[in-house]
DNA sequence: AATCCTACATGACCACAGTCATATTTAAAT
DNA sequence: ATTTAAATATGACTGTGGTCATGTAGGATT
């Protein structure tokens, strides 16, 4: 490795520690870039070349939890129980992550979305929570299908798009409600409401 | 009514008027504060006696067009007919109001939820988009249950929060999807599967 | 009609994200 | 070694949203 890429990795590596550390500190908003660069020991410039925005540096901590939670989901979920309870567990771990730090959800999913409204998802290239959330339920609803626990005559892609529908709602409406109530009973119920049907 | 209070509407008018043509001509972030209060001949000052910040503004505007729709919707919905097609106009028609200007719908969902991320909905204060459609669905789902339509066994608020967990996620798909199919069909096909069930 | 009070208007000013021309450091070429 | 080229660093500068102390005009009080 080049004397070059070393240094590279080391700012970059430095912008994020500081970061990381002054936004626990003080919040997002409440932080300049110019008091990370100045922490940082870098010129102001510098942030730039390693981030075209403020916010690419949020979304970086965004991809990089999301990483580590859809691992983890991939091993928990491999076990094999009922389908219903699967998705279950799937969908309330996926919001129990969140449950932690509501605050800092609101802003990640903030950002979030004035990310992709900027860039409009370019082909594909972003694999976004909801794409990869939606394929993973849709191999799970497959996989009740072979197993005799899902209806046949479905459109597996539609019921896929359902279940993140209610996932991504429940998650939505509590972090907006102002009393902390589970979220996992809310998604429970919405499932087994789905599995159920409606109508008579 | 005296004169203050003459000027005072005369001068929101004007803002409006002035910020509601240059956003057509060149978009909301390309247009400044400045230039709006330049061109209303009225102070720079002065505007953030009227709306709090730039977005502030905007969401005017959305709140006006909700205004609009949801008066037509009470309207259109009155008729008797089966309660999943009742639903299905609802959701369709509310979807379809978006369809005419995309880019428009984008701005002002992302400034919604800039919106209640700053404030935090408070209070019910707010009666925002989600509760009053949640609200309008409850109504047309217990009315299914007393016609047989629907099952009586389930919960209704939760099968509320379902359907209008469906909606929200179809238009939100759509709004960032490249290419222009119909959300129509979307809303309708996880309608039906919610009526349906998918659990053998 | 003179005085006072209050609501509103105003633009100089500030904070901060992001840019860009220039400088510096590293690597390659000779 | 020297020169050349390319990558990276830098901070003065800019654009814009938003603030605030001060000014001014409408309306009440005498």
């Amino acid at each position: 490795m080049s004397l070059r890429e070393k240094k590279k990795i080391e700012t970059k590596n430095k912008i994020f520690e500081v970061s990381g550390r002054l936004f626990k500190e003080k919040g997002f908003e409440n932080t300049t870039i110019d008091e990370i660069t100045k922490e940082a020991e870098i010129g102001k410039g510098t942030f730039f070349n390693y981030f075209p925005t403020k916010e690419a540096l949020l979304l970086y901590f965004v991809e990089q939890k999301d990483e580590l939670t859809y691992s983890l989901i991939e091993i928990e979920t491999a076990r094999s129980i009922p389908t219903k309870d699967k998705i279950k567990n799937l969908l309330v771990f996926l919001a129990e992550s969140y449950e932690t730090d509501k605050e800092l959800t609101k802003l990640l999913i903030f950002e979030y979305i004035k990310y992709i409204r900027s860039t409009g998802l370019k082909s594909g290239e972003d694999q976004s929570r909801h794409h990869r959330l939606s394929k993973i339920l849709h191999d799970f609803l497959e996989d009740g299908v072979k197993k005799g626990e899902v209806k046949g005559g479905i459109d597996v892609k539609i019921a896929a798009e359902t279940l993140t529908a209610v996932y991504f709602h429940s998650v939505m409406v509590w972090l907006w409600s102002e009393n902390d109530y589970s979220i996992s009973e809310d998604i429970s119920g919405m499932i087994d409401l789905v599995f159920e049907g409606i109508g008579s």
